[in-house]
DNA sequence: ATGTGCAATGTTATAATATAACTAATGCCG
DNA sequence: CGGCATTAGTTATATTATAACATTGCACAT
């Protein structure tokens, strides 16, 4: 990894841990171009990628969107909740419910690698018992 | 709903339930126009959206692409398991899963409304117990 | 049966997301 | 330094999805 893809990596992190919303890619491409102005999407696919596989960042596969990860410990598998009304994504830990699903579907020999949990929903904030704006 | 929306409906039903692996919504363009050469985009996202509402395929969030749902009792929450040898895609039932999940996320506060879970890994034809091709 | 209005469909164009394929730069190691 | 491998830049294009408007057709009142 050059200098440049660490540094672009840092950025994106940077940017979506301002942000508890996802960001698209384009989005954050937008934003990056303020610095650089002239990278291109592969650059911030790049970096996304890189991220991604070291557990810093998450893709919600429903938005094509990502967050930072908030949690210390990467690439432990989390619940993705997402506020239809804010759009506040927030990370849950909910290791019983994998291993539970894991071994659900192993029952019908299928061996999971990866799991993907997105729920959409109305959170704390935006909920009835709260006040609205 | 009209007549020719009912029909592309229909038609991509058939395509999908012949299939167990999940087809891109570009791709069964591609096979209704066999029969429709003039169809459109637009005319293939509302008949996906109208079976999408009826609960009768599903959308793979991960994968951009949709499956006949496998189940009667459509809209029946499910886990879809993707074999990522051989592309196949299963409809697992596991209620408990989605309210174990509805009520972890309730403890801070979030009212869960559509669950999205799909499982990379590998099925059972696939897998080490069985002899390769 | 005819106009009228609404819902469905068709059509065109384009937006948004993602990657292929190639070129140039960088840095490492001898 | 020179050669090679890796990373980054660039260009172009593939893929997925929807906006916006035109047209059709059907239900219903007249």
């Amino acid at each position: 990894m050059g200098k440049r893809g660490k540094q672009m990596q840092r950025e994106i992190l940077t940017i979506l841990r301002d942000s508890k919303s996802p960001y698209s890619a384009y989005t954050l491409l937008e934003r990056l171009q303020e610095i650089y102005p002239k990278i291109a999407p592969p650059t911030v696919y790049r970096a996304l990628a890189a991220l991604g596989e070291r557990g810093q960042i998450h893709r919600l596969e429903s938005l094509n969107a990502f967050v930072a990860c908030q949690s210390e410990a990467h690439h432990q598998t989390s619940v993705l909740s997402i506020c239809e009304d804010c759009g506040v994504v927030e990370e849950n830990f909910e290791p019983d419910i994998f291993s539970r699903l894991s071994a659900a579907l192993r029952k019908s020999g299928f061996s999971a690698q990866r799991h993907i949990i997105e729920v959409n929903g109305i959170c704390a904030s935006c909920g009835p018992s709260q006040a609205k704006v």
